[in-house]
DNA sequence: TACAGTGATGACTGTTACTGACATCAGAAC
DNA sequence: GTTCTGATGTCAGTAACAGTCATCACTGTA
């Protein structure tokens, strides 16, 4: 039998959003988290930098969807639009089976300042991967930045919406309305 | 004579500074902070609710300088000029004799993830207190989100050229480039 | 002028987030 | 079969905070 159980980041970040939901994260000490899933506190910052971090894990992977939506813009085409396509590629990735699990992650961070200052640590990194990739695409850097800004902004506000009780449509769908919303914004005064 | 000296809070912001300028965050204990200037850790967190809030120190201040900007545009003024109106506020409230300390801080807190997470906090404070304000003079909710995120997107970016050594334009002259650029982003694809 | 509040501070104590250093030991590699 | 590796446990330590009570210059009131 093997020495360790397999999967221990996993078995950490699932406990640990069980025993937030449950009691709240700052009644929850990282010792709690790790005896639960029978491993010792030292483990546990072995995994994540921190006793926020258990919460965001894989990030890099929907940053990732972002890229890829920017990638497959065609090669010329507006900020704009190249912006859209980085919505859409993300939009895909949160399928309609990440909803119930985005929501209980979601009271979590709500009820706790700590956490919601990660997360706009979290939106931030985001906008930065996507500077880089206008940039790498050859937009200059006043529009890269703005496009970039964009991005992140129209992403958190439909990610808002589509977590919402009720909700029912795609994050992509609310995502576009957002976007066009943007173009009213700017069109009009 | 007097027991406790007077600015308490403001002695204490300024020698976390100075600290911090010196030998770094991380490196800088708040009991060394208090000792500085003759009181005890634990009076540091009777002022501060955390090490970090010391370099945030007079936020709802400038927040104030957004809001009046809102208020200053006409009634029935399209949100994209409320968002300038702001703009021109925020503008005037960082005048050229807060440039100098600005960049000191700022220098500060890029040499620290923690403190960068505090300051994309305090971004997010500015965009829910234009996003009331919005609401308030009756722009509905997609567009007053919009406005509101758009506002402290441009100054995010505008404030970052502003410290930018051998950058002497104003933040407002910046501040308006950038919005023009938001409107040209919007306007092409 | 006496005297009871008030409020900022100090002193003390405790919890917990995190870190460094070293030991352990199943399985992979050779 | 030996050596190596890598994930883990153990132990000790630092510093960020929080609760509680005492202190004492100052303020208002009688």
């Amino acid at each position: 039998m093997a020495r360790w159980q397999p999967g221990t980041r996993e078995r950490l970040a699932r406990a640990a959003l069980e025993l937030f939901s449950a009691q709240g994260f700052e009644q929850t000490t990282a010792a709690e988290i790790a005896r639960s899933v029978g491993l010792t506190e030292r483990t546990f910052f072995r995994h994540f930098a921190d006793k926020r971090e258990v919460l965001f894990d894989g990030q890099q992977s929907f940053t990732q969807a972002f890229l890829d939506g920017v990638e497959a813009a065609p090669p010329g085409a507006p900020p704009f639009e190249v912006v859209a396509s980085a919505l859409r590629s993300a939009g895909r990735f949160f399928d309609d089976e990440r909803r119930a699990f985005a929501r209980a992650r979601q009271a979590v961070i709500e009820a706790n300042p700590a956490l919601q200052e990660r997360e706009r640590h979290k939106r931030a990194a985001l906008a930065a991967a996507m500077h880089a990739a206008m940039l790498a695409r050859g937009t200059a850097d006043p529009a890269a930045s703005v496009a970039a800004e964009t991005a992140a902004t129209v992403f958190s506000l439909a990610f808002q919406q589509w977590i919402r009780p009720g909700e029912d449509r795609t994050l992509a769908q609310i995502a576009a309305g957002v976007l066009a919303e943007v173009r009213r914004f700017a069109a009009a005064g």
